[in-house]
DNA sequence: TGAGTATTGATAACGCGCTTTCAAGAGCAT
DNA sequence: ATGCTCTTGAAAGCGCGTTATCAATACTCA
């Protein structure tokens, strides 16, 4: 038989701070956000529930160059990312600017393209 | 007085490692470049000469999302990248296909962008 | 309510990219 | 060629993000 799987206040917060969020959260951040809902979560709790919600693509993992990965909530529309250089966090821009028809090499095939903002956050200013 | 700098075989071949490369290297790449011209250079000299080559700016770093550092010479064109999902090994694109007007939220200001393509490679196809 | 077991917290351990250490080797000025 | 000292190789060490360990806790179902 299949292991149950369980409901549990950690899990639950985890899941609301990146609801809650409208950008992509580290799991130091998500961790400090879960910790103002319940006040005792640990960071390997985080990681465990990122990986279960990943699996589950209830999550999706947002890589950044130089950064460790973020995660954001799936099902969103095509979007981009703001890189803050002060705080360090990462936004959402809607829309995607980019022409895809850039001129390849020869023989070369592209599957997908990221296209990274950086700059400054209102936050930051 | 300042220390003064020496030529070696380990480091010229470090240099030609990444003037042969019409790409990004990563530091294994270099090594193994590097190795075919000088029988023995160890990894922490390839180290060592990338840092040297990178304060001394005639090499720049290029960081790939969820990959190590690569490092290509310094002086080109504005240009993006390809990634290859199959050998890793990362191309460079030229041009700028990017109308950098995407709308931004109130209040941050943008610095700079990155753009990355990914697919397969001719070598892969 | 109580039994059974999935989940948690604290912490040790891991992997990987990179740097440091130090004795041996080798440029460069003389 | 000689000597000074910068550079190298090999391996240990480091930092950081992440995972494993294991006893204690707490869901869920009967």
């Amino acid at each position: 038989m299949a292991i149950q799987i369980r409901q549990t206040r950690q899990k639950e917060a985890i899941r609301n701070a990146f609801l809650k969020a409208d950008r992509p959260l580290s799991p130091e951040e998500a961790l400090g956000t879960a910790q103002t809902e319940v006040e005792a979560v640990s960071i390997a709790t985080v990681y465990r529930n990122i990986n279960l919600l990943v699996a589950e693509q209830w999550l999706i993992p947002v890589e950044i160059p130089g950064e460790s990965t973020r995660y954001e909530v799936a099902g969103k529309e095509h979007h981009h990312h703001f890189h803050c250089n002060d705080c360090g966090k990462v936004y959402e821009v809607e829309g995607c600017a980019v022409p895809v028809k850039t001129k390849l090499p020869k023989g070369f095939r592209m599957t997908g393209h990221e296209f990274f903002l950086y700059g400054t956050c209102a936050a930051c200013r």
